[in-house]
DNA sequence: TTGTATGCGTTATCAT
DNA sequence: ATGATAACGCATACAA
């Protein structure tokens, strides 16, 4: 049975204010008081109940993180900043995985669950703008969108310029002599905003350069995953005139249509140059090693930790959009 | 302004306890009232608290996942099916990161921090058996243990068999004719438990063999990362006579070892064969694939949760030993 | 089957 | 500076 305030101010001969004040460290305390205060909890090994001080205060203390899939490498990186910057503010972090399942996203921010135990949310979503719209009327706890990036003005996002990003990766391949460009990560049968925004910053490139975007190179993928990259890079290699060069929207997708590429008996970079988007560990280890655009998730973490905190303290601050830096990485998978 | 049971209740005219049944799904209720009440709740938009349903019922429904790093693709993958499994029984996952560091592990199992807030603790700890006594004195949170495995009957652990599981990735090499087989990840300075066991099963299967060890060929591994088997590996490709074969504790040691294998300008598997331990998505892409022994983190994760659960309904139910199955995959890495 | 009343452990208001 | 005490929102013992 653990001890209590009361048993503290017993054992200690002083109110429960006082201790509480102690251990709130309250300035108004004579140091003789906290003594024995002290003194006491230590002897009874007393802890503060979290619960009791969240139902008094209304405060958890933890934030949720809500991403796609945990494993997925730049979201367990992202997962890691997060954690560490959010222990720099004394906030704690659950995290919670929708797996690509719109109602489960659904559920989670309008708190049909049991949301209401955290202060804040910081959310990587799959959703489209028009959903988050619906579900703003029904949620009031804090909120702040990791990359996604509408400027719709209405909610604090952290993310980087995507169409920059894209364009960034596409005008490195271009630059070294590429003019076959594919793309693996457009998703035209959804309307999610970031593969919506690196593809016209892949098309924007492309013209640019005074190229044709050819409908037949860009290629959807589903989870931005190993298996869906080298399923859509196999699908490329058939083509006629074959690519020699592949963007992806994610390193992920790379790493697989690095394995496609070499399973074809092709060479990356000679028949085929890949860059991707993430910047992953993986990816600096991996022979080749992968072109990358790199996203800086202790950036982004630190910022949007920052913002939750600002709007659990003040639920009106004006919303923030956020534009995380980003640089491109040129390794030896685009001949760098 | 939330609303309360009690504005429910005054809403649908019954009394809180009423409300209360209803919420909680008790059957003593008449579906009058039932329909009265899920109507005032509906159009309240009412939702528990779960501070106050937690002070009162002395359960948070959350439980604790401590993890050296999350963004190690064998914990991420560990976080995700914990996830999952835990969602399953109503429970859901906070998950903290010790960052290899000793006190931070204390301070969390301690609940020197707010450790209370959880029912339970899954935690795959970095600590030494004594200390993880030292520490039993203070906490008595429930708690499972993962990837230790001293048997010492005290807790509950669910971990694979590291003997055998290290024992069967050496045979193997053994099998395909190798002889010069070093290993990377013994950690001869500081007494865990994982490290000494698969220590253990790789001198076992040398000497079953016939052969020699050599403690050359046993290299010390802090981290268990890509960086450490970079290094390690290096190394090792310096000794003369040069291993013909390397043994990862972990697959992230083994992409490391790849990578350092190509960089001396070296094959693999031709001039060294490798194999890892963690069976990671990353080796089934990599080039060549990389040959593991496979942990089963979905059945480790349900187990884990399971116990848990027992333990969180009864805190004196029998601590159990969990061996949770392995598997050998070979693959390119090692010549299959 | 339903209503009333108490207490979970804190913080904060009001006195002193 | 410190003490007494009232909520916070829920679950349940006890009554009816």
């Amino acid at each position: 049975m653990p001890a209590t305030l009361r048993d503290v101010a017993a054992r200690a001969d002083v109110s429960v204010r006082t201790v509480s004040n102690v251990v709130s460290g309250y300035t108004h305390v004579s140091e003789r008081m906290r003594q024995r205060v002290l003194a006491a909890i230590d002897e009874l090994d007393y802890r503060p109940n979290p619960a009791a001080r969240t139902l008094r205060t209304g405060r958890t203390g933890m934030l949720a993180l809500i991403v796609p899939e945990i494993d997925v490498p730049y979201f367990s990186a992202l997962a890691r900043d997060v954690i560490t910057a959010a222990a720099e503010l004394d906030y704690r972090v659950m995290i919670d995985q929708t797996g690509h399942d719109h109602e489960r996203e659904r559920e989670l921010l309008t708190g049909d669950d049991r949301t209401m135990l955290f202060d804040g949310i910081l959310f990587s979503p799959l959703v489209t703008q028009a959903e988050l719209l619906e579900m703003d009327s029904t949620t009031r706890i804090p909120l702040v969108l990791l990359g996604e990036h509408q400027f719709d003005g209405r909610f604090d996002h952290v993310a980087i310029d995507n169409v920059q990003a894209a364009h960034d990766a596409v005008a490195h391949l271009l630059a070294r002599g590429h003019t076959r460009i594919a793309a693996i990560g457009a998703q035209p049968l959804e309307p999610y905003a970031t593969p919506q925004q690196r593809t016209a910053g892949y098309e924007q490139a492309l013209r640019e350069a005074g190229l044709e975007v050819d409908p037949d190179y860009a290629r959807a993928a589903a989870h931005y995953s190993r298996a869906d990259g080298y399923t859509a890079a196999t699908e490329l290699l058939r083509l006629d005139p074959r690519p020699d060069a592949i963007f992806c929207f994610s390193d992920l997708l790379a790493m697989g249509a690095m394995r496609a590429v070499f399973d074809a008996g092709l060479s990356v970079p000679d028949d085929v140059a890949i860059i991707g988007i993430d910047d992953i560990e993986e990816g600096r280890y991996s022979r080749p090693s992968l072109s990358s655009v790199s996203l800086d998730t202790a950036f982004i973490s630190e910022q949007a930790v920052a913002r939750i905190a600002a709007r659990i303290d003040d639920p009106d601050v004006e919303p923030e959009q956020i534009v995380a830096p980003h640089t491109l990485h040129v390794r030896e998978s685009s001949g760098g």
